[in-house]
RNA sequence: UGGCGGAUCGUCUAAUGGUAGGACGGCGGACUCUGGAUCCGCUAGUCUAGGUUCGAAUCCUAGUCCGCCAGCCA
């Protein structure tokens, strides 16, 4: 288990880490993730981002990862979610072999455990009302009151509650509650609710219970049923890790396991929306089409659109895992599906906007075959079709200008541009209607250029795409774009309805290629220059396909001509602010001084009088635990400053997770002596100091026991020196071209391979004139 | 105002006291029968202020900003 990952160049991620030392330390022997839905809704691009890291660090590591349905709510659950949440988990890729489970097949034994906590004074039933409860949690800042009904007998309690579940009681008239604090910190703790009375069926239990647990009561004990070994969820539920403890913790004796959460930084995408909440509201509200419009962030809505599962695990496994909220770029998740596309996606070519074009040397009767690749020359698959020439062509509207502004090299009167695949053609004439729009060009074809090449050589700046109008076939095209024109829809306090961006999809008539007849249902295309199109697997018919923009290509030049009109990159998310330097001012000594009380303030200045910064002082006048120390240890080592530097660093850091020392003020004077006379360079100092840490023992024995010392000599040091420079000839080099920031890695080295007992300083001016004779011998 | 988290190029993410690196984006160039792809180059960052250390993104102190928590939702 010490060589756990089968991707040994994957990224790492705090997660990882955790579990490979849990695993190493053996803690635990295997790994067992879920990935823990409630059926209430679709799933979403976010659900991906933890599908794939739960059943990710499963194979991972070798575990396995259980699919369980949340479902302790009768109220919103469905059938249909628990089937398509299915569906797009296995759509995915992943697999939950026979750990498919349900939180609301484990309602009995939660009841019974509820029952354990009774009996054992730790829940009691609660018959205040809705309202009660709330006005006596308390808020944030004041502490909870008890109810009056917390101390209510072990027999009451679960009387009442064998009731409750039997129906007798209304919603509404009782809960069970843990008994915890209601003067808690964490609003969590203040007696969480853990049962509530509802009379509705459920989805899969029906009519057999009225009483339904809440999540933070069954999700921790379904995980330790299941002996999940680390239960992964995301940020918001920090604050419920107490509770969870809590809750195993003192039902320890009736549970198999003690599983442990881990939080990381649930998925959010610039462009987007990804609540349930608000994905809901846009399905009810008829804004998109259901769960599955192209347009929604679901995985069927994805799934529908053309995007594949590669790649979105290609771009979950990008985003990384991190504690810091974050709202991903939707140009790196666009970025990932052409990605994917490019390599399974045929080319082929279809005019959404025609213009037609008469070739007025080219023969009306005639028509003929040419040879067009499916794919490009930097894609290496095999295949081709026919494409059909004629005199009557269409070609993009877009693809003709009037007026050609500067650097557009398409069609424009008198130009030459090639036809893919075909030839080059040359327009000599612009047919417009009353109105002065152009609705026909008439061109002239040089029938030396068939198949793209010219004998002379010449090419043309342009390649455009086009189909014969007589051949080609009028399909359906779905123009999705993104939904949302806001990079964070709905900030600022806006409704996110207002960003709603209005042309998400357009549906055009399209002229493609006779091939595209047969496009089966799920066929991804590229329509060359335009971008990737899915033949939609629901509306497609044979004969008669439907499709679906997936993405655009990239389009250098729609970038260049139009910098900043069609998507207009409304407000966007509030920047962090610049640091004013006013308002983070850090207050000054005498300010501090200032607002001192008396007695601190004595404390305070009789530091400082002993020769210390203010802000140790400041540390020390504020820190009992640390004062008592400095005054013991300076009184074995008279040195205030270094002594101080000890405790206020190293001592306070290790005091942030114990309570007390293993060792007295005696032994840090010590310590800080063997820095004073040499004997230990301040990189071993701390190592003797974590030492002394752990097991107490006092410095000196420390050192003798490992043998350390420091190398001051430069004798024992000149050959570490030269060993490490010998080893590296390429930064020797670099650092004589002028980097010298270099000596800070090689004096790196240095201290490595002395094991950390090297002096720095000597070796830090060994190298440097090591160096400089590098540079002599060069000349 | 309390508790818990968090802060590294525009965005996401590495660096676990020893060269601040990668990706996306942006800009420029090469190449091209897709203004695609590919390739090359450039751009740009450690929240602030002090301190510890030979050396700090990393450790200490103080501050700033952001997120979450007061559902009989999960």
């Amino acid at each position: 288990m010490t060589q756990p990952s089968p991707r040994p160049n994957a990224a790492t991620d705090f997660i990882r880490d955790r579990i490979a030392a849990d695993l190493a330390s053996g803690k635990h022997s295997t790994v067992i993730t879920r990935f823990p839905p409630e059926p209430n809704g679709y799933l979403h691009l976010g659900h991906a981002k933890s599908i794939f890291l739960n059943f990710g660090l499963a194979e991972e590591f070798g575990g396995r990862c259980h699919l369980r349905f949340d479902d302790t709510n009768p109220e919103t659950e469905d059938p249909e979610y628990v089937e398509s949440i299915q569906r797009d988990v296995r759509w995915l890729g992943c697999d939950w072999g026979d750990h498919l489970y349900f939180a609301s097949d484990y309602f009995e034994r939660l009841y019974e455990l509820a029952e354990e906590l009774i009996k054992a004074g730790k829940a009691y039933v609660d018959s205040s009302s809705e309202e009660e409860i709330r006005a006596l949690r308390g808020t944030v800042t004041e502490p909870g009151r008890p109810s009056p009904y917390r101390d209510r007998s072990v027999e009451e309690n679960l009387d009442l509650f064998r009731r409750m579940r039997a129906g007798e009681f209304p919603e509404g008239s009782h809960v069970l509650r843990a008994k915890i604090d209601l003067a808690a910190k964490n609003m969590k703790m203040r007696d969480p609710l853990l049962y509530r009375i509802r009379k509705r069926p459920h989805y899969r239990t029906g009519d057999t219970w009225c009483v339904y647990p809440f999540y933070d009561y069954t999700h921790c004990l379904s995980d330790a049923f299941e002996g999940i070994t680390h239960s992964i969820c995301t940020l918001e539920f920090e604050n419920n890790r107490e509770l969870y403890d809590w809750v195993i913790d003192n039902l320890r004796e009736h549970l198999p396991a003690r599983p442990e959460q881990i939080e990381f930084a649930r998925l959010d995408l610039s462009y987007t929306v990804m609540s349930k909440r608000k994905l809901l509201q846009l399905v009810q509200e008829g804004i998109v089409a259901g769960w599955d419009d192209p347009r929604m962030p679901t995985l069927s809505g994805l799934r529908r659109r053309g995007v594949t599962p590669d790649a979105l695990r290609t771009f979950c496994e990008r985003i990384g895992v991190a504690k810091t909220n974050s709202t991903v770029d939707v140009q790196l998740f666009e970025h990932c599906v052409r990605d994917d596309l490019n390599h399974r996606a045929p080319r082929v070519m279809a005019v959404l906007d025609p213009l037609k074009v008469v070739i007025t040397n080219y023969p009306e009767d005639r028509s003929e075959e040419l040879d067009a690749s499916y794919w490009p020359h930097d894609v290496p698959r095999e295949g081709s079709r026919k494409v059909p020439f004629s005199r009557e062509l269409f070609i993009e509207r877009d693809d003709f200008r009037e007026d050609p502004p500067k650097k557009y090299k398409r069609l424009a009167p008198g130009r030459e541009v090639r036809l893919r695949y075909g030839y080059f053609i040359v327009c000599d004439e612009v047919i417009k209607d009353e109105a002065g729009r152009v609705v026909e060009l008439r061109c002239t074809y040089d029938p030396a250029t068939r198949g793209g090449a010219a004998p002379d050589g010449r090419s043309p700046k342009a390649t455009l795409h086009w189909v014969s109008a007589a051949h080609a076939i009028d399909v359906e095209v779905r123009l999705y774009d993104r939904l949302f024109r806001a990079e964070v829809p709905g900030a600022d306090g806006r409704d996110y309805h207002e960003d709603l961006n209005p042309d998400s999809l357009v549906v055009v008539r399209a002229k493609a290629e006779p091939s595209l007849a047969t496009a089966g249902p799920g066929e991804h295309f590229q329509f060359e220059r335009q971008g990737y199109f899915f033949a939609d697997p629901v509306d497609t018919s044979p004969g008669a396909p439907v499709f679906n923009r997936t993405i655009g290509l990239r389009d250098s030049w729609a970038k260049r001509s139009q910098p900043k009109g069609s998507r207009p990159a409304a407000p966007s998310r509030p920047r962090r602010e610049a640091p004013t330097g006013r308002s983070s001012a850090p207050r000054s000594r005498d300010d501090y001084l200032a607002g001192l009380p008396p007695a601190a303030r004595e404390r305070f200045l009789a530091f400082e009088a002993r020769g210390l910064p203010w802000g140790d002082a400041r540390t020390l006048a504020t820190e009992p635990a640390l004062a008592d120390l400095f005054a013991e240890a300076t009184r074995h080592h008279d040195d205030p400053r270094a002594v101080a530097n000890w405790v206020v660093n190293d001592v306070a850091r290790a005091l942030k997770t114990r309570s007390e020392l293993p060792f007295g003020g005696e032994a840090l004077a010590e310590l800080v002596e063997l820095v004073a006379t040499n004997r230990l360079s301040t990189k071993l100092a701390r190592r003797v100091f974590e030492e002394m840490l752990a097991s107490g023992e006092r410095p000196a024995a420390i050192v003798e026991r490992k043998g350390w010392r420091q190398l001051t000599d430069p004798a024992e040091l000149r050959p570490l020196v030269e060993a490490v420079l010998a080893a590296d000839p390429e930064r020797v080099a670099d650092y004589r071209g002028g980097k010298e920031k270099l000596l800070g890695y090689f004096l790196g080295q240095v201290m490595q391979r002395s094991g950390g007992q090297a002096d720095p300083k000597t070796a830090r001016e060994l190298l440097r004139s090591a160096l400089a004779e590098e540079r002599g011998e060069a000349r």
